[in-house]
DNA sequence: GGGCCTCAAGTTTTT
DNA sequence: CTTGAGGCCC
């Protein structure tokens, strides 16, 4: 009787067998290692009686420690569920929540995504007062981020800066952000791992209890680490040292964001005793695909020498197309699929990969035209969706109150006559007493200065003071959601809005309903607290649902980890892909990285690839003539098939007429674009397409990531089309103008939030009175007597 | 308070 | 060309 090893080839054998000490596997594309991975941890709980426990894997993604985890129950017999397969991410989570009381903070801290972080990124500026134009908020988190990824305090990075007046602002905002993450009791993404870094490194005695604990770990996608989880790593494994680490230097892509490309470089000189193991070997494709991949890939210097072999067939040859404009490029492409298509091949089976999701426009029109399904991957995340994020915000509040952002986000969400004045009067009441956000709402009676908007926010605690306490009588996740759906107000209130906005949006709250029934069937005990940690956790492409059949669009990042037996390339040119700021860049990093991304487009394919590029193209509103990307110059010339040379294939397309006239017939200069919108392209069917490409227009905006073309049609009762009387449902906003004002020119009045002043000016206009005013701390200002509320004094 | 318009900006992205 | 954010207006 054979065991599981044997199915493994020697190298594989090899980084399964070595279980002690520090241990690097070069894994190059389709060589199996996950395959590696999962027989490693059986290995060691099967055949060396480690106890599951005491095994940890760590993953980027939740997609990929889900399918590890699945591999892993499948090979080894019980006690699987104890093993640690999670994100790095989950876990310091899972640390975190134990023992985050000695870092000072409290156990049920909230974690901030991007949006979050934004929110509160403004309003450190405003307090610190800075320029907006001088330092965005986006550059700030950037800088922020940065630093976090090389754990670098706030006071360190002062001392980094010392002299340098932007750095030292900077340094200021990081330091007032960090404080007021502190007072919100929340982390952000970077934080969860740089605190828990600190965790361990200030404290000798939680230190070794999860030393002791992970005794063996293993780390997939090495290469993708930055300084802090390699830091992370390094001090878990600081006792055993049994560390296995799993990547490929060839297929680094995140230095942007963070990775230090060195951690794997440099792992040989970190643990001297390492143990090197290299799979070259690769399953998933070609040899005339791998050609390609190692001859481009040999132009990089920074990295480990190795090469990729198989023992598969030379298969098809790596084709080329040069196209006139990137309109036809993408014609030519979805019309090969087709034709793929309708000879057998299905469509969950192809790819288009690009370098920016701009590309994805011209693609996505074409598979529209020719009814191609698609699943377009990447565009705005699930969960940082309006309505979600609301949703996300209610049940935060409901859960514990303690994050001030979430309750603001929803105080006045429906519409409860609660405004930015109120809201500010009790933050400032909540700052002056120390409190949160939500404990000040409570007693807004005290508040001064509230007027009537004391009752409105009393009636908000009342209604979640409900919400509490039905969770108490054992009420469900998702019985809680439909719940604040149906008695907040919120769904009346969607039901306001455009329909097609509205009918998006609440499928998108039954999706979030869906999450969190399938949270509780899965869940071992189902909490609230519990439901919003995973959904913090999650990213929108761990649900990329692959059971339909169709075509994929991707970014080349987006593929990694993917693979697909027939693959385009699109947009191969000089500054596209490479992208400009690598072609115009000092450092060769940039070049190297770019290079590597091609490397990862190219080991997609299983059986077929297509490299394509364009003359022309639009580039942000104008055309842009490029030469074709000099990675493939680097190819060899007889690796590939020129397709303009042929017919029949992808170029042959373009010339034997299909494409009705407009591109190439009649030049470039807007000739697709009128050519598109006139209808042109013969046939019977234009009408449908039109009529879908509207839709398609019209739902984009709200529905990037799950547009479904030819695969549900909502009926279409003329909709866009109606021009907009004015008639909003129910809505009534009309300027109630004073027929007199009871105060005139020279007045002393008083503001709520200007405070005294002199009335210098009255000008009666249409609909309302518009008074100026010099206020005797403010200086003067004109503003409209129905929101003014001006008293006379 | 909120709709409408102008203007600037525009790789890659997970958690 | 497209999208988002801020300014303006009633």
């Amino acid at each position: 009787m054979s065991n599981i090893y044997d199915t493994l080839n020697p190298m594989q054998q090899e980084a399964v067998f070595t279980t002690e000490g520090p241990v690097l596997v070069l894994a190059g594309a389709g060589s199996g290692k996950t395959r590696a991975l999962t027989h490693r941890i059986a290995y060691l709980i099967e055949e060396k009686g480690v106890a599951p426990w005491n095994i940890l894997a760590i993953t980027f993604t939740n997609k990929a420690a889900g399918e590890m985890r699945e591999r892993v129950d499948r090979l080894v017999e019980f006690g699987a569920d104890a093993i640690w397969v999670s994100t790095f991410h989950s876990m310091c989570v899972r640390i975190l929540r134990r023992d985050a009381e000695y870092l000072g903070y409290d156990r049920n801290f909230t974690i901030y995504d991007a949006d979050d972080q934004k929110v509160l990124m403004r309003q450190v500026m405003k307090k610190l007062d800075l320029d907006p134009k001088m330092y965005k908020e986006k550059t700030l988190l950037g800088v922020i981020s940065t630093q976090k990824n090389e754990l670098v305090t706030p006071e360190e990075f002062y001392t980094m800066a010392s002299g340098d007046y932007r750095r030292m602002r900077m340094a200021d905002a990081y330091q007032e952000y960090q404080a007021q993450l502190r007072k919100n009791n929340a982390f952000d993404f970077d934080d969860l791992i740089m605190k828990t870094v600190e965790l361990l490194q200030h404290n000798a005695e939680v230190r070794g209890r999860y030393q002791d604990r992970f005794q063996y770990i293993m780390v997939d996608e090495y290469q993708d680490t930055n300084t802090a989880q390699f830091r992370l790593v390094s001090l878990l494994a600081g006792r055993y040292k049994n560390l296995c680490v799993v990547g490929d230097d060839d297929q680094s892509i995140y230095k942007f964001r963070g990775a230090n490309i060195g951690n794997i470089l440099n792992f040989e000189q970190i643990y001297p005793e390492a143990k090197v193991i290299k799979l070259e070997q690769n399953y998933r494709s070609t040899q005339n695909i791998l050609d390609v991949a190692n001859a481009v890939i040999a132009n990089n210097e920074g990295r480990k020498d190795k090469k990729l072999w198989t023992a598969n067939e030379k298969g098809e040859a790596v084709r080329y197309a040069q196209y006139d404009t990137a309109y036809d490029e993408a014609g030519a492409i979805v019309r090969a699929i087709r034709k793929a298509n309708e000879d057998g091949l299905a469509l969950k089976d192809c790819a288009v990969l690009y370098r920016t999701n701009a590309q994805s426009r011209l693609l996505e029109e074409k598979c529209i035209q020719y009814n191609i399904p698609y699943r377009l991957v990447g565009g705005v995340n699930f969960y940082q969706r309006k309505e979600i994020k609301d949703m996300l915000a209610y049940l935060k509040t409901i859960y514990s109150g303690q994050d001030d952002l979430a309750v603001q986000r929803i105080i006045n969400i429906p519409k409860r006559g609660i405004g930015a004045t109120s809201i500010s009067k009790v933050a400032g009441y909540a700052a002056d007493y120390d409190m949160s956000f939500f404990e000040a709402l409570d007693c807004a009676g005290d508040v001064p200065g509230l007027g009537k908007a004391s009752q409105k926010i009393n009636s908000f605690v009342r209604l979640i003071h409900m919400y509490r306490s039905k969770l108490e009588f054992k009420c469900t996740v998702s019985e809680l959601i439909r719940d604040v759906l149906e008695t907040s107000g919120y769904e009346q209130e969607l039901l306001k809005e455009d329909e097609l906005e509205a009918q998006s949006r609440r499928e998108n709250l039954e999706e979030l309903i869906n999450k969190a029934v399938h949270y509780e069937n899965t869940a071992e005990e189902s909490t609230l607290g519990g439901f919003l940690e995973e959904v913090a956790l999650v990213a929108d492409i761990d649900s990329m649902d692959d059971s339909e059949d169709r075509l994929t669009l991707m970014t080349l990042h987006g593929a990694k980890g993917l693979e697909f037996a027939k693959v385009y390339l699109a947009g191969l040119e000089d500054g596209l892909f490479p992208g400009s700021a690598a072609v115009n860049s000092e450092d060769p990093d940039e070049m190297e990285e770019e290079r590597r991304l091609f490397y990862v487009g190219v080991t997609r394919a299983k059986k077929e690839l297509t490299l394509t590029c364009a003359r022309l193209r639009m580039v942000n509103g104008e055309n842009r003539y490029s030469r074709r990307s000099r990675f493939l110059d680097e190819i060899p010339p007889q690796m590939v098939e020129d397709g303009k040379k042929r017919s029949g294939d992808g170029a042959g397309y373009g010339r034997s007429g299909y494409e009705g006239g407009s591109s190439y017939g009649g030049g470039y200069s807007g000739g697709y674009h009128s050519g598109y919108s006139s209808g042109g392209y013969g046939g019977g069917t234009h009408g449908r397409d039109r009529y879908q490409a509207d839709i398609f227009e019209l739902e984009s905006r709200h529905d990037r990531g799950q547009v479904s073309p030819g695969y549900k049609a909502p009926q279409y009762g003329g909709f866009g089309k109606l021009p907009d009387s004015g008639v909003k449902l129910g809505k009534d906003f009309s300027v109630t103008k004073e027929s007199q004002l009871d105060y005139q020119v020279g007045d002393r009045v008083r503001h709520m939030k200007f405070g005294l002043g002199t009335v210098t000016e009255i000008k009666e206009q249409k609909r309302d009175f518009e008074v100026a005013v010099e206020f005797d701390n403010y200086g003067l200002k004109r503003m409209y007597a129905s929101f003014a509320k001006l008293k006379k004094v």
